[in-house]
DNA sequence: TATCACTTGAGAGTGACTATCATTAAGGAT
DNA sequence: ATCCTTAATGATAGTCACTCTCAAGTGATA
């Protein structure tokens, strides 16, 4: 994801307008790696801005998905998630028990699919998830976090 | 999964009761590759017993799910989708357009984590996931089925 | 600093589950 | 075959994560 400065440059560049509920959600995405859903940004967000609305921010992160500065990756913990670390490619490990996402930043080079199945299908990503138990939740028996939901295989 | 009488035995095995409820999705799933969300085992279940509720329907999936005859599969397509295939490891396919799921049943050996990673992170499962568009989204431009819903990254 | 289209926030709506509970019905006992 | 116990079902309401609509507010250009 672009910095703070680019982001209003590129934004004012297509016609939207910086507005400061904007500019907040792009602060809180700089740098993080906590692969956060909208309402988590929506929370710490309204320390600062007790007015925001929660519409508003999942706005502001459908208009970064579509300009590519974000990617959301959905992957069957109850909610929505998004990644800043556009630039660099990466998989994910995604804990059974509290659901917390983590990145794992490695060249794993995907297997490319196999000759009968391509013509039928056209690949445009392949992602890597890794499911299991995250360390806190190894040592701690109890969850902390938020859990995965519903009909987790396990 | 296995088939009709085997999974009748294991029920009564463990004390659950063989209603026709739960037999009438136990014979929709059987060698059903479609992988069918909750919602379309009940419009199909409907035909045959007008009467039978969503709720039943969730619980009988839920219930093979526990006793590992059934895997959930939710791949943010918006609904959890249902896989019988549970002896045969395999992939998926997500089309990006329509939302359909085909299995890749091919022995494509997922990476292993790389060893910094895998002291704070206890794998259980790895699946590959092939996201594009499938033969059909293709020739048609316009899309027929269920489709990928909200922050779908595409 | 006036204008106006873009933004926002409030509130209602949707879809996919999930919980609760009175009624119904398996299936062993009689 | 009928009774009885208790699991299973269906109806209804509730929750959660978004999504829509629209009147009111506000950046940015003139």
């Amino acid at each position: 994801m672009k910095d703070m400065n680019e982001l209003v440059e590129m934004f004012r560049e297509r016609g939207y307008r910086i507005t400061p509920q904007r500019q907040c959600v792009f602060k809180l995405l700089q740098g993080n790696t906590s692969h956060p859903s909208a309402e988590s940004i929506y929370r710490e967000a309204r320390k600062e801005m007790s007015s925001l609305s929660l519409q508003t921010v999942y706005r502001t992160l459908a208009e970064l998905v579509s300009l590519g500065e974000l990617i959301p990756v959905d992957l069957g913990t109850g909610t929505v998630r998004f990644d800043p670390s556009v630039e660099v490619p990466h998989h994910h490990l995604v804990c059974r028990s509290c659901g917390k996402v983590s990145d794992l930043f490695a060249d794993l080079r995907p297997p490319d699919m196999p000759e009968g199945y391509a013509q039928d299908f056209e690949v445009s990503s392949t992602e890597i998830v890794f499911r299991g138990i995250c360390k806190a939740c190894m040592t701690d028996g109890e969850d902390l976090g938020e859990r995965e939901h519903r009909f987790s295989s396990k």
